[in-house]
DNA sequence: ACACCTAGTTACGAAAAGTAAGTTGATGCT
DNA sequence: AGCATCAACTTACTTTTCGTAACTAGGTGT
């Protein structure tokens, strides 16, 4: 790695949305908390890849696990307020791509 | 892949946008054209790279480059309207961070 | 001829992603 | 008792992408 002169929050911030799959999880995650299933089938994602990004989403406090000890377990995954302060960047990502995108 | 039930265009905007470097690099474009020396050093991205992100926003319709045959030569990259119209969301990302990213 | 400058490209080992099969723990079925 | 089922992961293995450093191309200046 070399000296940069860019934002290191910003940069950070970049290093966890800039994986893949990551935004598309919480943007998934606006519509309510969901179960690993639900999201699973919602995205083109495997669950080696899920797991590993909700993993590191809660680490980083955007989101939070629950899990419901009923049978079989049932386990969700819910935005944290750092997690739903995410709502207007990804809006906008959204907007952008309605208009931008074919 | 799966079928998945997430919209195909903001699918295939984090598809480009999800990528390491990409964001950054749009938000380093921000400031005003740019050249390839001058990206290198402001993010922690290595010349290959950058080569290959450009490539790919250049392709995209995000980004455009100009070269001026000077000496030695310089080239210039700068936002299209449609790179422009991602200010929004990567300001909301950089608010974001900077409430949020200790 | 040789060094220098920008803007890349190439080669290659390391890390991350994709795919599919296996694990865990609590049932219910026969 | 023994086996199948279900959600939520985890492991093993292959393919793709990344990171680092060295190298190339075209046009000077000395």
């Amino acid at each position: 790695m070399k000296e940069s002169t860019i934002c290191p929050r910003l940069a950070k911030a970049m290093e966890l949305l800039g994986k893949r799959w990551t935004t598309l999880i919480l943007y998934q995650l606006l519509e309510g908390p969901q179960r690993f299933n639900e999201i699973e089938s919602a995205l083109p994602v495997s669950g080696r890849l899920l797991s590993e990004r909700l993993k590191e989403l809660e680490k980083e406090g955007v989101v939070e696990r629950k899990v419901y000890t009923e049978v079989p377990v049932r386990v969700e995954y819910f935005l944290t307020d750092k997690g739903k302060a995410l709502e207007g960047a990804i809006r906008e990502v959204e907007k952008w791509s309605q208009c931008w995108i074919k």
